[in-house]
DNA sequence: TTGAAAGCGGTACCAT
DNA sequence: ATGGTACCGCTTTCAA
């Protein structure tokens, strides 16, 4: 049993203690009944005008706040979502949230962020905490595996950010064109050789990126590396960065901006000048003109892609049949910055020390 | 009403359609009351074990999971905390809210995030909003006036990071000493004449900040010159740069990380070199070692803010008494890298353009 | 146009 | 050790 402080000793409410208003007190005071004050807000045009402004004035008058939990359980409806990401720290991340948090209050929704630390165990919890209390979930860049996001679909509306599963709302950024023109400027401009830091197994990001830059390679007849991050981190970009030398490579293509920027710190701090030395190019735009000298990269898209995202969470929460198979897939494009240039001179072949 | 999906034509559950389990259905395979089931999870100890693993038992298989905000309507907790922060695309903040994030899972509670776009206006929607589902609310470098933030405290426990109010609980971090160090170091280093780029007039740290800048440049016999950002961003720093190259300074203290680099861009476009023209400081360690050359700045201790602040929050919501003065002091410190030297030679007087 | 009352899914007091 | 029951604050059907 709750108790209240704000009641007297007989246990009636004394109107002198600050308690939360509650439609009932309205009520009473208004000489009304307690639908007819829910009305005044729900479905004000069903009633008497007077009656209204009299609720509304009285209700602004003691400061009554509609208490959302109590809606939510009568009604099924949380007005809140749920964003799960693996980082936040990392920084492709927050103008994806940003995006997504402005325009949830324009909705009038509320949002609930989890990340999960590129954890799926974590994730699985997160999910199934905001589950509860919100009417639907944006996973982004899940490292979830299907099976488990089919379990969580059934149960719940989710949206996907990159993540191509059919039957779900999901709005994928495709790097692929953007890679494949990546490495052209590269082979175009005498590399032979380059490396591609390789991101977290789960992640589909890291698929596509991977897969494209193994076939443009393939096409354009350059031999590729590819180097497993231990982590999608700047440190793990700095371990890397080691290896691609060691392979004696002329580029590195990292598998997003803060990777990269990992492996140009690593690489100047072992004497080598970007870009004259060893070509860089990162993805996602997300330190966008931030980093110095401006690091070429492939376009993010990260905001449109949040905006898109809870559009189509929205629909999958009204609509809740599912029918639709809603896809919506952006183009990123590469961005030719400092960071990336001709291979070194006399280079032209494999500078490989083995 | 709610319509509840899985309901028979004659309206009772059909056992073969899934719905949501509660805690009557439990209570109904297992030949007990709805009582004992809610007992069975939270006082278990009072129960007949046999009766508790029963329960436990059913529950797993039909899947129940507990309805928080039937829970939070009975109990007047919801499990839930507020964070607010101006802007989550600042890289002070993702550090901090990640900070926050994860120990507040640990704690077992969930995290809304809103960001406010650094308008007062806004952080109060999302305060009220908040505030009905959540035990309590951190305020991270609020823009909200005293008066508001008063107001909001008087009815929902709060937490401030980084404006200091006394009688509520709040976490500072103490750039004052820091900025001194920086100041001396450029006043040993030959420079006469810098610039502070300043913040929004709202910031307690801005504030703190410039006042310890003043106080510096006057004890060292240096001129200060103040130059305002029109927004703590970016493009706010490159914008200021150019003002502070027109002033003819020969450092720049910047309000933050992201508004240093911004001047560090701008610098760049106009061939001025950092630090052999300028010496460039910023603040908060938000972007640590990501930027090349290594910016110069003040430590940023913002995930131990985190930490502080939600464990002050959770105090504040136990003993709802506010009768101790919470109050906890991080001292950051002057961090030297590579963007911070000496002044040009032959410049030991001013080279003002004036 | 309004009111009465039955929930929504739990919790916790009072009995048994 | 358990069951009955009165809430928590709001929505919505049904009747008046």
């Amino acid at each position: 049993m709750p108790k209240r402080e704000g009641t007297t000793i007989a246990g009636k409410r004394d109107p002198k203690t600050r308690v939360k208003p509650t439609l009932d007190e309205i009520a009473e005071r208004a000489n009304t009944s307690r639908s007819t004050v829910s009305r005044a807000f729900s479905r004000p045009d069903l009633l008497n005008p007077k009656t209204v402004a009299q609720i509304l004035a009285i209700a602004e008058e003691i400061g009554y706040r509609p208490n959302n939990m109590a809606r939510a359980l009568s009604t099924g409806r949380t007005g809140n979502i749920g964003l799960l990401v693996p980082d936040i720290a990392n920084p492709f991340f927050p103008p994806l949230i940003k995006a997504i948090q402005s325009q949830a209050d324009a909705l009038g929704l509320c949002l609930f962020l989890g990340s999960s630390g590129e954890s799926g165990a974590r994730e699985n919890t997160l999910f199934e905490r905001l589950a509860g209390q919100t009417d639907g979930i944006i996973l982004a860049s899940t490292r979830l595996s299907e099976a488990q996001v089919k379990i969580h679909a059934a149960r719940h509306p989710i949206t996907l950010i990159n993540r191509d599963m059919a039957g779900l709302p999901r709005v994928l950024i495709d790097t692929q064109a953007a890679v494949m023109e990546a490495v052209g400027f590269l082979a175009e401009n005498g590399h032979r050789h380059i490396a591609y830091l390789s991101g977290p197994k789960e992640s589909w990001s890291n698929q596509q990126r991977m897969e494209a830059a193994t076939e443009a390679c393939r096409r354009t007849d350059m031999r590729l590396s590819i180097i497993p991050l231990s982590e999608p981190s700047f440190e793990g970009g700095e371990a890397a960065a080691e290896e691609a030398v060691a392979a004696g490579v002329t580029a590195i293509l990292a598998f997003d901006d803060l990777t990269a920027q990992g492996a140009h710190a690593r690489l100047s701090a072992l004497g080598i000048d970007v870009p004259r030395d060893i070509s860089l190019i990162g993805c996602d735009d997300a330190l966008p003109a931030m980093t110095y000298p401006a690091l070429s990269t492939l376009s993010g898209l990260s905001q449109e892609a949040g905006r898109h995202a809870l559009k189509l969470l929205c629909d999958a929460i009204e609509h809740r049949d599912g029918s639709q198979d809603m896809k919506v897939v952006l183009g990123a494009r590469f961005i030719l910055r400092d960071t990336a240039g001709p291979a070194p001179a006399g280079d032209a072949k494999d500078r490989d020390r083995s």
